[in-house]
DNA sequence: CGTTTTTCCGTAAACGTTTACGAGAACACA
DNA sequence: TGTGTTCTCGTAAACGTTTACGGAAAAACG
């Protein structure tokens, strides 16, 4: 059915050694033999065994990519990472590499599955998401000096390794210059729970934009909820019960804005007219809403190759002749001013 | 760094043979040395490697799913799929397979990549999802006998692997009960392009239904569009330009009904008031949409359950004892009533 | 005690590649 | 003609497993 290497060099009548240099590319064949080993492959639908080539070469040629769903109910997650992953899968098929996506059960954060790939050695290198200000799987990775890059900072594992990620700390303060200067005063922030690090930024960017117009935090507008709709729906009628209410509220995410929205509809308050609503990150979900929501936007596809090339910049396997590198870069969010604000 | 089957034989003195079989749970190998080497194998932190294991066995024990971003722009695609890839992983974990997700680029409709993962054996088989009406995929894979399972039907192929697929046919008819009982009589049907099979059944449904309730179809009141918010929003005007527009539009999809929902807000129309809105296939969007969007919620997560119970139900090597033998099973949807119609 | 059976383990081949090594042939050069 | 170089290819080992086979030791049985 498969046909091997060994299928050609039986059907050319010559060694499988010169079959895999000719297949391989290599100078010590014969121009004519090699077109003849090529023409035979054609024919016979010749494709290398990715296990037998994995065990030679000590390496899958592949990179995984960790894909979580968050605890909580329905999990619906993450249209986020189509366009990342798509990104990413382009830049490394033009390095041969191949992207599988490795899933994760909901709740124990990555750590059970990412042993299993990298203790099976089913892939070079993974790519993370969703990093965490202090990160055990960074701290994993490090320690057993896997290579690898994340979508997001964390503050562990030191600069060892690349990472990109958005300015979500400017975004979260330009997010307040915007309200301020359009004369709110009372600024809530709805951000997801769990210590994830983009969250923690917005937060910072938040409170220091707030100082800079000399206008005092207050811990009530504050809150976190599950990152996706029943998380902003559930936490949005806390920071409106406040004694002094918020006449704008920024959102980390657009589930938890739609929820939030949801919430805010059954009291009667509109969006875009009754309060200023903005969405930290972006989605076409953010510009099809009634009303269209103030977002800033993710360049996420561009993101996906950036990254991909930053991590085989990392690996000196795969880094070209000037060495290994580590990259890290902070991308600016864009802001795209629609009606809810 | 990693520790081999070898490094274990050397430590305890036995030979390799021996410690794969203790580790395989083989019966020709005595209690004590069986605990012995599965303390040594804990102790060294051994795994066995993937590709070794692969290459011997001719098997890779991973199931792979094709993930596929659609054409058009913007592609932030798929919530839908993360609860079905959840139960799908989980099923498999149970039986010791790994998932593996696999991006194919936009537009090429897998082809290149799912012959890529059958050629190089990366997978024992494939799960299949957006299926089209004549499925160059599956024909593919019967004509090279790769196990495979999909999620939806097909004509092609025959009955020769397993299927799971939502009853959208009786969704798109019961949505049409639904809104003629609440005296509607001009009902839109808005409906992604490409031949996708869902569509086609949703269609088919929506058609006998009026039919049943002597309602002449109007092909005015039928567009396509693409599968996502651009797609609902460019689409949705064509039909309520007609000089006889509908008084109720059924989305088959939550992202074009978010962007219909937006056009129709434009013109100056309010779902759940001016017009009747149904969605065929509920996500948590439709219930926090404002209005919360009348839908047919599919049980993702226990059908990713159960088609990785069904794939392997097909799989000679994974069977049971019964044999293997191929399941089709075609689920109803269930409607929530909710505000838009 | 002799024979048979059972228990346990080592040996070695095999899966499909890649690649270091060496060798034969052709060629160049003196 | 002798020596050295270049081209091209075959041989065989290696990657980490699994498993068929056989054999030694122990146990069972008469």
């Amino acid at each position: 059915m498969a046909s091997s290497i060994h299928d050609l060099a039986r059907h050319l009548n010559i060694s499988i050694g010169t079959v895999s240099r000719a297949l391989n590319g290599r100078a010590d064949v014969n121009a004519d033999t090699r077109q003849r080993v090529l023409d035979a492959a054609a024919k016979l639908n010749y494709s290398p065994n990715q296990s037998g080539r994995s065990l030679r070469r000590g390496a899958t040629h592949s990179i995984a990519f960790m894909l979580q769903p968050h605890p909580g109910d329905q999990q619906y997650g993450e249209p986020f990472f189509i366009p990342f992953l798509t990104g990413l899968q382009a830049k490394l098929a033009e390095s041969g590499l191949d992207l599988i996506v490795v899933m994760g059960a909901p709740g124990d954060y990555q750590q059970e599955r990412l042993r299993r790939v990298v203790e099976t050695r089913r892939a070079d290198a993974v790519v993370l998401a969703w990093t965490r200000r202090e990160d055990e799987r960074i701290d994993y990775l490090t320690r057993v000096g896997f290579p690898f890059a994340t979508l997001g900072r964390s503050r562990s594992g030191g600069k060892s390794y690349p990472s990109l990620d958005l300015d979500f700390e400017k975004a979260g303060a330009e997010a307040v210059d915007r309200l301020v200067a359009r004369g709110h005063r009372r600024i809530a922030a709805i951000r997801p729970s769990l210590n994830l690090n983009f969250g923690y930024l917005f937060l910072a960017g938040y409170r220091k934009a707030l100082r800079r117009h000399g206008i005092e935090v207050d811990p009530g507008l504050i809150a976190d909820g599950f990152i996706n709709e029943a998380g902003g729906y559930g936490v949005t009628p806390q920071v409106m019960r406040s004694k002094d209410p918020p006449t704008a509220i920024i959102f980390n995410n657009d589930a938890m804005a739609l929820g939030g929205c949801k919430a805010l509809a059954e009291m009667g308050i509109k969006p875009g007219h009754d309060i200023a609503v903005i969405v930290i990150v972006d989605t076409p979900l953010c510009r099809y809403f009634s009303p269209a929501l103030t977002g800033f936007r993710p360049p996420l596809e561009p993101m996906g190759r950036r990254l991909a090339e930053m991590l085989l910049a990392s690996i000196p396997a795969f880094a070209g002749p000037e060495g290994a590198r580590i990259i890290r870069e902070v991308w600016p969010l864009e802001l795209i001013a629609r009606d809810s604000d």
